[in-house]
DNA sequence: TTGTATGCGTTATCAT
DNA sequence: ATGATAACGCATACAA
């Protein structure tokens, strides 16, 4: 006799087909049942339509096959894709995923971490940047981006070598004097090789470059002086730039064209994520891509194989280069 | 005497202070308890540095403080912001959000809504695309843009107004002659209504109209041989035309370029979503705003008011216009 | 092969 | 006010 107004449970499922229940406990974890009971079980969970409790199956186990994810939000298109690939990735290993938007906020990060750990997940995947993030050792711990410290791996794109593949890409479409322009996160964290990247790659390519880099400034308008006074007789000084993001890229641009310059004719412009609009149409400007889907099963990869002899401190993925308008088409 | 590699317990906690278990119950509910004891349980706590757990805790109150989210993906921008503003309203009501992302397959959305039974949610909110989806009687339901049955309410922002306010702006920037393309679910669901809004606007303002509206296909092509028969000499039939989203606008946009079309002098190109670059930068294309934070609000709202006297079938949110660049400016 | 009993971590109802 | 104990739903070791 199930309780009005609650799922059944599986002492209901016992009752209502006259077994026992660790029977039906078998039935439900496949274990070998005698056939005539097997049915029986059967066609009661189908009637009362049984559910497991996994609440209290985590509580057994003490596993809970949830991970969560703390991503800043799902606004931005970078991290958006990054959350579904991860879900994809983990839905495949069946899976579930609390989803824990920071909104950049140290104090929402840290909250999180205790509420997820408090939810007993089973792991955590982290974008974080809150530089004095507590997490408790035994919680198995993957970072995006950033390395957290000894025995948290950290999983990124090949930074370095986008930039350099930026430099070399803008040096092999003919420009001579190009910029870097940067803004975001003044702590050390993996993009920030994308600048040192670059460097080396003009340096190879004996390209002159200029640098700009604000941290972390919400205000553009230095990026547009910057500009303006590399202008002269209404040239611009450089004929490449790289920029530290699509985002920026896609700023630039319209100062760019503020300017008078034409892109890619004038200058061209080369961002970095692989942004698409509407996440599957054209990318907003030429771009150095991140391996998103490979990111994400990457670190799901790193966060669930238990019996991994030694976690990798940092796993670089490659980038690849792809056109979107803003540079000369190549052949 | 906790155990190793393992979380500890109440019951570390309450050995480690030497009180009753119920004691640390009391202090970590905030329930009256002896000020000496407080003290000695609380300095147990930060020892141990004790989380409670919530899937013994889910398991007594049989409320678990988790709702989940049936979404087909969070790469569509739109997908992406309802994800992020739910995620948001959710939070600052204690609760957390399981990710479900369904990629539009039915099969997923059924596995997706047991997974979430099993793990006892307190509520679901769904935006699916699944007609025959199973949901049990007994959890809370809250349904985006398309109605799911008696029972369960529908959030929606206001399509009809959305569709008409559409309209009525191509009449003011002077339009006379425009086109409605829709390309879409063939379910019935709310999104359909901007057409018979757009319908009601061009009539009530005298605009002549066409509609080329395409069922669920992926191919954009006929839109695109649409446009090239209403072409002569050179010029489009239409000098408006409103696009059932933003995203369609935009491959629209580049259909009416590759026709020597200039936008918008030539014609005059309204969306529907407001979706912007990068999620905070320009709109796209002149739109209708979704007011997605007050859907995720709505929903959030409708979800966890248990005591509502009746759940409205249907709520409808106001839309607004929003130049995007691809219409005449108004003063 | 099937049934019974115990414990997972927490809360709540009791006595004390 | 505090401590002992039962119960939540499930899995499992053990007994039948």
């Amino acid at each position: 006799m199930q309780k009005e107004n609650s799922a059944p449970t599986m002492k209901d499922v016992a009752k209502e087909a006259g077994v026992a229940l660790g029977t039906v406990s078998k039935v439900v974890n496949g274990l070998p049942v005698g056939d005539s009971y097997r049915i029986r079980v059967e066609e009661a969970i189908q009637k009362l339509n049984y559910q497991v409790n996994s609440y209290a199956q985590g509580l057994k186990a003490n596993k809970t096959y949830t991970i969560a994810l703390l991503i800043p939000n799902t606004v931005d298109p970078f991290y958006a894709s990054l959350t579904h690939h991860i879900n994809m990735a983990l839905l495949k290993r069946k899976y579930r995923m609390l989803l824990c938007a920071t909104d950049f906020d140290p104090k929402q990060e840290q909250e999180y971490i205790s509420m997820a750990q408090q939810n007993k997940v089973d792991g955590i995947i982290g974008l974080t940047y809150n530089p004095a993030l507590m997490v408790a050792e035994n919680t198995p711990f993957v970072a995006i981006d950033r390395s957290m410290g000894p025995g948290i791996p950290c999983v990124a794109c090949d930074n370095f070598a986008g930039g350099q593949l930026a430099a070399e890409k803008l040096a092999d479409l003919g420009c001579k004097n190009v910029a870097f322009l940067r803004t975001g996160s003044a702590l050390i964290n993996e993009p920030n090789k994308r600048k040192a990247g670059f460097e080396t790659g003009c340096l190879s390519r004996g390209l002159s470059y200029e640098m700009k880099i604000l941290d972390d400034v919400d205000s553009y308008e230095e990026f547009e002086m910057f500009l303006s006074e590399h202008m002269e007789n209404g040239k611009l000084a450089f004929d490449g730039i790289f920029c530290v993001t699509d985002r920026l890229a896609c700023l630039v641009l319209k100062m760019l064209h503020k300017l008078g310059q034409r892109v890619p004719e004038d200058v061209q412009l080369i961002g970095f994520d692989g942004i698409r609009a509407f996440g599957t149409l054209d990318y907003h400007c030429s771009t150095i891509v991140q391996p998103v889907p490979e990111i994400a099963e990457m670190c799901v990869e790193l966060l669930l194989r238990e019996n991994m002899l030694v976690k990798p401190p940092l796993v670089c993925l490659p980038v690849t280069y792809a056109y979107g308008g803003t540079t000369l088409e190549t052949q």
